[in-house]
DNA sequence: GATAATTGTTAGCCATGGCTAAACTGTTTA
DNA sequence: TAAACAGTTTAGCCATGGCTAACAATTATC
């Protein structure tokens, strides 16, 4: 270990923004971010197909291919994975639907997204960009911070 | 394509958050936060060299892997990947160095990151969730909304 | 200076999430 | 009803980013 040992001042800590964080927490920040992305496609799969219910009726392939902008193989292959997880069920060439478990998630992804949005909005940043952003962030956001967003957004509509 | 014809009526558009985003927007969305992704984890370890390097005076491979919570060997493969891509220099079993471009990417990051983390904290999350979101989330917040959240933390401090 | 401990590298494995091309199914239409 | 077309699936490729195990080099310690 290279390293020098990490000195435990904890007044220290937090006042001074260039201070690298202690080994644990640093370690623990970046384990987070590699297990939300392993989650994030599918929560962005399984939200879409749950927009595209509510919105369509139904949630056919070649739509979520094209509103992902990937190919119609790729989603195939998703979908099975999707299936193997128990989130969605599929009878071949038909619609897709969600099982609980898979409305669930899609319930959670939404609301979560549309806080995100919504705190976008409310903080003054245009649609378009709050949406690209919102999409990207979405899955980073800690419940804590996301009650704080929404509680902001709600301030702001005042 | 079996979606319905986009309706084109720009005012419902940005007033009913329930709305599914034209075709083309939805797909760049996904398209960005793919994007996001491919230079995300190359980010992560140029920032991180270059806070080791600016606390430690030297960055090794062995506390990246720490600071990670990743195996050496992956470290090793990275550093690899790094030097091809000409942002760092590395002779073996010396300290790494970043290159020009790497510590251009570097500050970048770096800055980027500090908005994103001062203002979760402005915003009033405490600091060890403001930490975790920041390091997820400063890879999808764009140009514009890092304008924003600064202005609004600098607000804030007054 | 020899040996132990630390650090770094390499080889080779795995899962994920893209892709294209080709095959197959189902629907529409001539 | 047969052909054409749209939609779906499968096969097989690739890059990425993890991992472990085995080995190599450097540094520290006795």
């Amino acid at each position: 270990m290279s390293e020098y040992q990490q000195q435990h001042s904890p007044t220290a800590y937090g006042q001074d923004g260039d201070a690298l964080p202690p080994v644990e927490q640093h370690a623990q920040q970046y384990e987070t971010v590699r297990n939300a992305h392993e989650t994030e496609l599918i929560e962005d799969y399984v939200e879409l197909i749950g927009d595209l219910l509510r919105h369509r009726g139904e949630a056919r392939a070649a739509d979520i291919a094209t509103r992902m902008a990937v190919s119609q193989a790729t989603v195939s292959k998703m979908i099975r994975r999707l299936n193997e997880l128990g989130l969605v069920t599929s009878k071949p060439y038909r619609s897709l639907f969600l099982t609980e478990e898979g409305q669930k998630m899609a319930e959670i992804s939404r609301s979560r997204h549309d806080v995100v949005l919504h705190f976008l909005r409310a903080l003054g940043v245009d649609d378009s960009t709050a949406r690209i952003d919102a999409e990207g962030m979405e899955h980073h956001v800690s419940d804590k911070t996301l009650t704080i967003m929404q509680r902001f957004t709600e301030q702001q509509r005042t």
